[in-house]
DNA sequence: ATGAAAGCGCTAACAC
DNA sequence: GTGTTAGCGCTTTCAT
């Protein structure tokens, strides 16, 4: 409750160190150490500092901290698009957890400009953050390879630059898309389509491999005309379903790189006479929030914003404090899973014959 | 090109201004002033410092500048939720404006909770931001003025606390909302709705209060009925429109608060048989970029992020530096405007006699 | 276990 | 106009 006092004419209420040494009648080396929690100090005089601090309202000095420890407790976080909604759920858990475990975080994106990303990389290093999270799916490694020292801590999904301080965090395409393409393939698919992300980026390129794979294992075909490219957004998503719905013939279903392409197309379909799913099952990949909302609510793989965040802020501690490290790990496996949810059903014209089959089971059961 | 030197075994490569400063044969008072353009160095020692800056890869440390000087460049951001989708945009646009004239931006999430946004606040403090531009439309006041120097520099949106340092965005409700209630009245609507945002916060209240009017203005009754409370999100979009579904007469037309309502009540309707806006006309507010892409395409009062953005800059600036502030305006005012799109029509029932109308027209003209 | 003192890198008086 | 110097608030040796 005591007002912190000011110092001078200033703006800022300075309580330093000293206030509170004058006041335990301690050294200031001592109430650094006790605030620090440093375990060879006295207990009564911690208890005394303590005191003391709420006392005089004392907040130890962020900058002058950072300046003589080098560390500045700030955590760094590289995404894409901040104005793509996979982010900010990210953004927001990555925040919250490392706010818990007394970081700061630095946010920017790169709007995919390698100029925009080398700034960002310098301003983040000039504020002297304590490492970085580049979590966008696929970035210059060379900008960061360039600027960063060599062993400064690093956090990359998928795969990064080569550097002794960096840790990967492994997402299992392969295991949701191949419960999707099963799913799909269960329900009776046989044409099923991939839109994919740019293909420079990396994790693009990772998830179709895995839709080929999962196809592939399962005896299935994939017509190159099958395969379109498109960019992660739903302007490009509605373009990519032109491209298909251009073809002699409408696949029957089309899992998509991410919910933003996966809405694309459901927009693209709605100024078509198909309809989702009766005509063309749709799914997505990310499972971002506005997926439940959609219409028709969007099935789609969960790669969970929660693991993903909580992974970087862990492997990022790892590398910033190797002393609290539990295990040196260097990859951070992180699981996706499908979801099942209305945008997928039976492949267009086998829908009435299992409905007949169903009635009829039904009037039998009565 | 010249690699930085490291200082000792540790990571941070350490080029200090003492380097310089024997690099360029002047004391590093000289260095100091020729990196912060004093104009009253020769312009011959300027050269030379800059000369040796650039051999020596001289990067100011922001923590010593800060310690020093009391200023951080940092300038905080408050939000009141950065998944919600109109929060990025101006997140994205307030970040290159802060960064474009020098100041790095903290930006941080009350999710509409008080304590969060207190933890928040004393985290930007103890940063030492310079000063925070609170953009949630509607915060509690009495925390920012608990936590705050009197005369710190703070933004806020149509409203704040009463304080000497502080400047309004003061957002042209009335303007936006008026357009959109005469081109519903224009197309012939007399029964239209208000679903608005969480009361509690004025800038919701504010936005109701500009509908009353509007309606008032022409004369147009707003039944208690027709005026539901929402939360600005999706979900609450979609149960207030079934409130107003399960009234004896649906409105002819409904005005949300903010877009994600307006997305809420076009998904509520896609469950029921009523079209839009054939059977009802939507409009929202905000002029998020996903508001294009809806279905239909949302007809909607934009509120532009940039001048909403640019304002906060400008005026966080004016007063943490007020030296360079042209006007001491403490009032910045954003306009809002309607844009039409494909959400609203004509009242239910009235088209087919207007369509009538037209083809008899145009086979005039013929 | 505690204190004295030396800086971290920089800015801003203050002298010259 | 330039240099010398005293700190900003803190952590961290190094003595004790």
């Amino acid at each position: 409750m005591a007002a912190p006092r000011k110092s001078s004419s200033n703006r800022r209420a300075t309580v330093s160190i000293r206030d509170v040494a004058r006041r335990a009648r301690v050294s200031i080396a001592t109430v650094s150490r006790a605030v620090n929690r440093v375990p060879t100090v006295d207990p009564d005089l911690a208890k005394r500092v303590w005191k003391a601090v709420a006392e005089v309202g004392y907040v130890p000095n962020t900058q002058a901290r950072a300046l003589v420890s080098g560390r500045s407790h700030i955590l760094g976080l590289i995404v894409s698009e901040i104005t793509n909604p996979f982010f900010p759920e990210l953004v927001q858990e990555f925040e919250n957890l490392a706010v818990a475990q007394g970081y700061e975080v630095m946010i920017g994106s790169t709007n995919y400009d390698a100029e925009r990303t080398e700034q960002l990389i310098r301003r983040m290093l000039q504020r002297s953050v304590d490492g970085v999270a580049v979590m966008t799916f696929g970035i210059e490694e060379d900008i960061i390879k360039r600027l960063v020292e060599p062993d400064f801590p690093l956090v990359f999904v998928d795969a990064g630059p080569d550097l002794p301080n960096i840790r990967l965090l492994k997402v299992n395409y392969d295991e949701g898309i191949r419960e999707a393409v099963q799913h799909l393939a269960a329900l009776g698919h046989r044409e099923i389509a991939f839109i994919s992300g740019p293909l420079r980026l990396r994790s693009a390129a990772a998830r179709r491999d895995a839709f080929r794979k999962s196809m592939a294992d399962l005896g299935l075909a994939v017509p190159a005309r099958h395969l379109v490219e498109g960019d992660h957004t739903l302007e490009g998503g509605m373009a990519a379903i032109e491209k298909l719905a251009a073809l002699p013939e409408l696949p029957t279903a089309v899992v998509c790189s991410n919910d933003m392409t996966a809405i694309g197309v459901l927009h693209g379909l709605f100024r078509t006479t198909y309809k989702v799913p009766e005509d063309i099952s749709v799914v997505g990949f990310d499972d971002i929030h506005l997926a439940q909302f959609v219409l028709p609510p969007l099935t789609t793989v969960q790669m969970s914003c929660n693991s993903l965040a909580a992974a970087a802020v862990q492997a990022l501690r790892a590398g910033i404090e190797p002393e609290n490290a539990r295990a040196p790990q260097s990859e951070w496996p992180i699981a996706t899973h499908l979801v099942v949810r209305r945008s997928t059903t039976f492949p267009r014209g086998t829908l009435p014959a299992l409905k007949r089959k169903a009635a009829s089971a039904k009037a039998g059961k009565k």
